[in-house]
DNA sequence: CAGTGGTCTAGACCACCAC
DNA sequence: TGGTGGTCTAGACCACTGC
């Protein structure tokens, strides 16, 4: 009822695919048969199949038709994924992911977190410093900064369990979207402490600015991991 | 005459913006006088938008409006897009880059290199390491291993130059998709001598499998730089 | 309430591919 | 030449927003 067609569409197609109704590199059924037989018109399979190719399922070419990709031979557990925020409990399952508060203070941002959040010199931030916890192993420590204005009442409470599902269910606000960048660094004394890492092994950092769908930042973090524990991947299909 | 025409309307609306003619943080004229003004349907218009939103220059809300995203502050030149390929000469400039190539040679694929490429174990493939070299200094250390059947004549003098522009210019083959992994590793001696890092010095490396558009792997390579010379960014959208 | 973007349809023409 | 997916239109209804 909610869920728009094309979504229902994606969805059993994708299940299909998984159950390997459609196996992987043979051609689906043209974008008109479908239609037909979802009973839809052929802009929404079509819209569907967009989603279907973003995501690295599908492949379609003009004038041949549908294909089904293989899985990819790279994929492994460690993979997370880039550009398509999920939360390290959705991601890993709540049971295996605890939360450890380092720090948790109020301050007035510096001038290069006012350029970083967009706020004024006088609109304090919240200063969050957290080791998240998988499977009894140190696996991410987060730094976030985030403005008191749009994020008020942060309590430890809600630290330990998921700021995400807070901002979301109870302040009822939307993600709108987020600009990361990835690199490598080397281990500080924070990192040898709480991820024990050792002193000279490398690190994968998570650098990000988040914004909610109104377009005002609410976050600044950087996350990061040892290199023998978690890696980023993207998807890249050439469509606009 | 060859551009769609929500293309054009996109390159339109983002020369507007980059021209601040939309200005940051202002809501665009609505789908509907758009569409008026170019003399396009509003589908047609909405899908131009749909793709700057994904880009990341605008966001659209139901009830509300679509506004113009500011720039990122945390931008920076050192950074390449993850999630959309260009190659090394057209990022930053065909004059600004050259190759030196280490090792060129033919092999039968092991077997994860069988896995990775999809191929058997009777058909040879392409090993090469090339340095790229940005003005003048050691930047990505490339190792590539590609299938001969798919890519025939490769030759030093192809390599020296551009390996994508010969397979499309040349064997008029098209890109597809790319799974690419991003991950912190040591440097190892290859990456001591030639793009000249300290022994603990991080890495930044990225591995990938490419596909072309008709879902044959033609690609697995893994490319690494200074932690200190190159970063990986993504954009999430959170759109469909 | 009026205005916004989101979705959906039926029908049309096109470029491209395989035969 | 027939079939595929890509694009485009005009018109419609919906959910959501702010007033």
């Amino acid at each position: 009822m909610s869920q728009p067609k094309y979504k229902r569409v994606a969805d059993e197609i994708t299940q299909r695919i998984n159950d390997g109704v459609y196996a992987p590199k043979t051609i689906l059924p043209d974008q008109k048969s479908l239609a037909k037989e979802f009973g839809v018109s052929r802009l929404t399979v079509k819209k569907a199949l967009d989603g279907l190719e973003r995501a690295g399922l599908i492949y379609k070419q003009s004038g041949l038709g549908t294909v089904v990709l293989g899985t990819i031979p790279i994929k492994s557990e460690q993979d997370a994924v880039a550009d398509c925020f999920t939360g390290l409990q959705k991601q890993l399952g709540k049971e295996n992911v605890t939360s450890k508060i380092i720090k948790f203070n109020v301050q007035f941002p510096d001038e290069e977190l006012q350029k970083y959040l967009d706020i004024k010199a006088n609109e304090p931030v919240y200063e969050i410093i957290r080791l998240r916890v998988y499977k009894g192993q140190p696996y991410v420590l987060e730094h976030t900064f985030m403005p008191i204005k749009l994020i008020p009442n942060l309590s430890e409470k809600i630290l330990e369990d998921s700021i995400y599902t807070y901002i979301h269910k109870k302040l009822k606000l939307k993600f709108g979207g987020a600009y990361r960048k990835i690199k490598a660094v080397k281990a500080d004394k924070y990192d040898i402490e709480y991820l024990e890492a050792k002193k000279d092994d490398p690190l994968l950092e998570l650098e990000q600015i988040v914004w909610l769908n109104n377009g005002q930042t609410f976050e600044y973090s950087r996350s990061r991991n040892r290199y023998d524990t978690r890696n980023y991947v993207v998807l890249d299909t050439n469509n606009f």
